[in-house]
DNA sequence: GCCAACGTTGGC
DNA sequence: GCCAACGTTGGC
């Protein structure tokens, strides 16, 4: 099997992420709680595309959005593949795609497992006082996808920070 | 609650 | 295929 690229340090680490999600709707103790969970709702396709090339044991920084406070709140790591997000197809569901059909989904998910919970959250004050984090794509002005890749670096200053 | 920034839609 | 209008996101 090929070496994946992004693996640099060979330590079977792949690629990291940071997820959105508002705590109001699906929380880090939610994610604790369930232990594992369909990341679903994804309605973006520049987000599908990445969820689309996550692999299982992708490392991810769990963010709450619109939260108190807004920032990295844990981890989670990837262990499953994206697949057809089933709550396009559920005319009750707020992610109801009418457009799109179960030959051609045109929405998916993948599995989280919970990984941890930051003993301090890093705010996003926080993470923009930190100079090795400038690069971060929640920084950049005009951000609002709610999956953007990190680096392996990224990721682990900002464990650091929530001291966990 | 404001509003800048962005994605999507649809008329042409 | 352009682009104005509209809806949404999300930090503040």
């Amino acid at each position: 099997m090929a070496r994946r690229t992004d693996d640099e340090n060979g330590d079977g680490i792949g690629q990291c992420w940071l997820a959105k999600s508002e705590p109001s709707v699906y929380s880090i103790d939610d994610l604790r709680r369930d232990g594992s969970t369909l990341w679903d709702g994804i309605r973006n396709y520049q987000a599908r595309n990445f969820l689309r090339s996550m692999q299982v044991n992708d490392r991810v920084l769990f963010h709450h959005s619109s939260g108190d406070p807004t920032g990295v709140v844990g981890t989670a790591v990837v262990v499953g593949l994206a697949q057809p997000d089933p709550t396009q197809f559920d005319p009750r569901s707020e992610g109801f795609d009418e457009a799109s059909k179960r030959e051609d989904p045109r929405w998916c998910a993948v599995t989280v497992r919970f990984g941890s919970r930051l003993a301090v959250p890093v705010t996003m004050a926080m993470l923009r006082a930190d100079r090795s984090l400038k690069g971060m794509r929640i920084l950049q002005r005009g951000n609002r996808l709610s999956v953007t890749p990190v680096t392996a670096a990224e990721f682990a200053r900002v464990v650091k920070l929530g001291g966990s």
